[in-house]
DNA sequence: TAGGCCATCTGGTCCT
DNA sequence: AGGACCAGATGGCCTA
């Protein structure tokens, strides 16, 4: 889906294979021609079997053509494997909750892996807050069979109270793949969060610090709030968003 | 015009 | 040996 926005931002992110005109036209392609023309190697090392006989050629024993074949084939190859880097940017892209579509510029790659990171730290972040409820609840139920018997809450609102932190995942997480720009969003400035339904902080703010997606739950009325503003962050989640993206 | 982002080429290194 | 992976260099495009 998103990489249809190669298409249509206005740069491409994956151009189209012109090998052969981008290739011969590359000055650095030139200057290695000329070289090799000139008979001054670039960089190889003078081969001592250079037509001693070897088994095998190397690359010293290719000609040019040959020479100039390789190159292309690792080009090539090289090419695919960025154009296949690319892609897979592009999935990650599409399950990012952002506001995607032609009028919104694409994430930079950096931004991406930085906001899948914090994304993720958030997902955990939601269901450690839900397996805690969901272990007070049946906890408390638990209580209730074996002491006296207390009126328990009805089962709709069970569901509800188990239901709050996979809504506030919902509202805000649910990737947005409608083309609705956000409001306030100028068609080239970068996409904000604020579809969230939230005031969405910054981009710079949302990726350098990962509260700020995990505080960001709508708060509904009436309802009570897992969210880590209202409750402190678990230990688990704690040590998660401690966790660095060192190599 | 400077700076950011990107695609591509290239040579080196590691792995199978 | 061949391919994958990586990082540096280079140049183009776009935006503030």
């Amino acid at each position: 889906m998103d990489s249809d926005a190669s298409s249509t931002c206005s740069r491409s992110s994956s151009p189209e294979l012109a090998v052969d005109s981008s290739f011969f036209s590359n000055k650095v392609f030139q200057a290695y021609c000329t070289d090799r023309e000139t008979g001054q190697p670039r960089s190889e090392k003078p081969s001592q079997n250079t037509g001693s006989g070897g088994k095998s050629p190397t690359h010293a024993d290719l000609s040019k053509d040959d020479l100039q074949d390789l190159r292309l084939k690792v080009n090539s190859r090289e090419r695919k494997r960025m154009h296949d880097l690319n892609q897979a940017m592009d999935g990650l892209r599409e399950v990012m909750p952002y506001a995607q579509g032609p009028s919104v510029r694409k994430l930079s790659k950096i931004s991406t892996l930085l906001l899948a990171r914090n994304y993720i730290l958030m997902l955990s972040s939601s269901l450690e807050e839900m397996k805690k409820l969901v272990g007070d609840v049946y906890g408390a139920r638990g209580q209730s069979h074996s002491a006296r018997r207390v009126p328990a809450a009805p089962a709709s609102q069970l569901q509800l109270l188990s239901l709050a932190p996979s809504l506030h995942s919902l509202v805000g997480s649910t990737p947005q793949h409608t083309t609705m720009p956000t409001v306030g969003q100028t068609p080239h400035s970068p996409p904000s969060a604020g579809y969230l339904g939230f005031p969405a902080p910054p981009l710079p703010s949302l990726l350098k610090d990962p509260l700020h997606l995990s505080s960001g739950y709508r708060h509904f009325p009436g309802m009570p709030c897992p969210c880590s503003l209202c409750q402190p962050l678990p230990a688990s989640t704690a040590s998660l968003h401690s966790l660095s993206m060192g190599k």
